[in-house]
DNA sequence: TAGATTGTTAATCGATTAACAATC
DNA sequence: TAGATTGTTAATCGATTAACAATC
């Protein structure tokens, strides 16, 4: 944890001041992100103060300032070369994903290990498994999204391991771990049931 | 917040349980689950406590009854009937997603505006979106997933909100809240965002 | 019995909020 | 100046852990 969710507020204190950039908003101030957000306007000034962002005792933040900042935060100024191991129906969902078209974030190949999902040309190639290492260490690859049935994850987290991969944004249901690559699962599976218990349990206030 | 994590790890339990039983096992010891999770094993048991698990002083945990109260506690011993709205990637990786096919959920129908996606004869049928409040009224829907583009998402919203619907699972970028629906937003964006910040952050120790 | 594990209370820890001086 | 907002400290709140009596 620490300062885990910190990192989903700036993120989506981002998202937030996009929207008002795009609008043609200048200055926002920590009661206007405070309510959107459903927290303290204390508790926004904090996250800005935690990353250096500052603001005008009057005026507000300047949305421009704390948007390069954010970027800058977050590492998204830079190029981030990702790639997709599992062309079924959630690799080809995430490959078109319209979230990843933006920022620094390139797909360079998807792999599988289905001969009919083949298509080395294609605008971003699919490669068969057995090209992973040889890509990864070409392009010098330190993300990869893991989107492959559930039996064949830890075969593909060993792999990602040896080949020196950092991050992995994991899609199978299953909860992985790793001493050398840092995960982050998401358990769409478990995110359907959290949503069942809550309708199920809610307070009627 | 509240005791939002602890139905996550709830879910972890439950799965972590239900490996330990295919395998034969049939005590568990708050001590095992907690080396599992990387928490305290006060917290397993308080966990427990908290739902009205028990265990007994000597012999941990019986398996198969801490499976069962937490299948009644999340709810899925009964059945449930949900709808995908958006038939394009998304919808369609949800559709076939191994993770729904299991527990009480059913997917009755699937909507999209796009006429070349509709199929009604399919097994599970896709619907024109004007036959939405039709479906849902018939099968008195409660659960829907949201996977269309971001600028269909306000509209679906209103529409699921007239209709009665109590849940909604939305993978649209948008940060969807409601009066009237519990909204689990999964922004796989942020999610691989966090993920870079992670790895141009870590504290290489 | 001795040993091990639960159930539960008290202590700790960290995150969030309230409050307010500084200042534009 | 008066009013409003930031920056920051102290207070609060809630979640997690430590500790240990109860007990099998």
């Amino acid at each position: 944890m620490g300062n885990g969710n910190r990192i989903y507020r700036l993120l989506n204190y981002k998202n937030i001041l996009v929207r008002l950039k795009s609008i043609g908003f200048v200055k926002v101030f920590s009661d206007n992100l405070a309510d959107s957000l459903e927290v303290s306007p204390s508790l926004v000034r904090k996250d800005f103060r935690e990353f250096g962002i500052r603001g005008a005792q009057k005026g507000g933040y300047q949305i421009e300032t704390v948007l390069e900042k954010i970027n800058e935060i977050l590492g998204v100024n830079k190029k981030h070369k990702i790639v997709i191991i599992g062309a079924g129906r959630i690799g080809q969902a995430l490959l078109n994903f319209p979230g990843f078209k933006k920022d620094g974030i390139q797909i360079i190949a998807v792999f599988d290990n289905d001969p009919e999902k083949i298509n080395e040309e294609a605008e971003i190639p699919v490669y068969h498994v057995k090209y992973l290492p040889d890509i990864i260490r070409k392009h010098n690859i330190r993300l990869a999204i893991l989107a492959v049935p559930e039996n064949a994850a830890l075969g593909c987290m060993e792999a990602l391991e040896l080949l020196g991969v950092k991050g992995v944004l994991n899609f199978t249901s299953l909860n992985l771990k790793s001493e050398k690559i840092i995960v982050n699962n998401v358990n769409i599976g478990n995110e359907l049931e959290n949503l069942i218990f809550s309708i199920t349990n809610k307070n009627t206030d």
